[in-house]
DNA sequence: CAGATCACTAAGCGCTTGCTTAGCTTGGCC
DNA sequence: GGCCAAGCTAAGCAAGCGCTTAGTGATCTG
């Protein structure tokens, strides 16, 4: 049912046991919620018993807490890699399509990413929502500077760029890897969609 | 916290007693998600005792879908009603301003409706499918209709419908209504870029 | 090679969960 | 006035929850 998350993209997580944690706590969280997710489930995952989770992570929301804000740092590092072209026009096809395929590409974190807020503590959440803040402030950005040189017409700059991100953030509500196209496929697609939406 | 939901909608639910506890149970499982919720909590909104609550519904997932149930039909009717006019650019206009305006102001129904399907039976889950696939096939439609007579210029028709619902779908996600604009206004918007997604 | 440290397990604690049971009160009806 | 169904509550049950404790074996360190 779960596609198992790679285990490449965590290395720097140590030791191991601990990575078979948080990549098995992925996988639970994505499938099911966090709140109906046992600590005994993904303790088993990880192929050992539920006591060893709370050698290496405290509580359950902690694991929650470091998936969040991996992924969350993972998403505004794509996002900021792909924010590079002369025009605003090439920068927004290039931001839409990176973070649409990377929505697609690694779903499960996203979902936990997008869809678990809730569940952190107030502490933690406060800290995520930093890097929220900054991911909005680039899509904004370069709607600012396509408006500014005339490229793009906006008239609400702000629920525009809230519209562009839904966009990309709702794929990760329904992507199904069995299904669907392929995610850079899918990102060329709604870079497309992005930029007509916004071009003068 | 919760902006209560209006029992005005829900007046054919009887008695009054079971209208309590499916519109406390709305916000219970918006607020924190039907897993966190505890019927202890659903129950107290309604101003009972737990084991009340067992007097009207069977169990905690009957009440989930019994508002999963009816919000998808109030979605589907919503979207239906709005397919009016002459050209395909008119109805689309007329779909995605209601569909979006709906998610908007009925935002705590939208969000069991969007987010909590995974915890619904198979069968429940089956039945509120279909409803599903009407939605996206009313889109779908009025999508086809306008490359067929030349007003939308679409490559990937299936993709494309996707885009548009997931618009008006991911206000659920992030609307407060302390915050963010009047829905019909949100609605206007939103068709405006749906049209752009798509113009010829 | 003793002692400490790390990574782990078996067992289980206190608590909460969805739901049940037994019994009470109320209002309508013959 | 006796009866009954509808709608409710107090109490509680079995199961499962997050997390802790006590102890074990392997590995590293002086």
């Amino acid at each position: 049912m779960s596609a198992i998350t790679s285990p490449l993209v965590w290395e720097h997580v140590q030791p191991a046991a601990a990575r078979r944690l948080l990549t098995g706590a992925i996988d639970a969280f994505a499938e099911r919620g966090f709140q109906a997710t046992t600590t005994r489930d993904i303790a088993s995952r990880a192929g050992m018993s539920p006591a060893a989770l709370y050698v290496h992570y405290p509580s359950k929301e902690r694991l929650l807490f470091e998936i969040s804000l991996y992924g969350h740092r993972a998403a505004l590092e794509i996002l900021s890699e792909a924010d590079a072209g002369d025009s605003p026009a090439d920068r927004l096809r290039g931001m839409v399509s990176a973070f649409t395929a990377w929505h697609a590409e690694h779903h499960t974190i996203a979902r936990v990413v997008q869809y678990e807020l809730a569940a952190l503590s107030p502490e933690h959440l406060a800290e995520v929502a930093t890097i929220r803040r900054a991911i909005s402030a680039k899509v904004e950005n370069v709607l600012g500077d396509g408006v500014s040189d005339g490229t793009f017409a906006v008239d609400d700059l702000h629920g525009t760029t809230l519209a562009v991100l839904s966009l990309s953030i709702d794929v990760a509500r329904w992507y199904d890897p069995v299904r669907r196209a392929a995610p850079r496929e899918l990102g060329q697609l709604y870079a497309d969609l992005a930029l007509r939406m916004v071009a003068a």
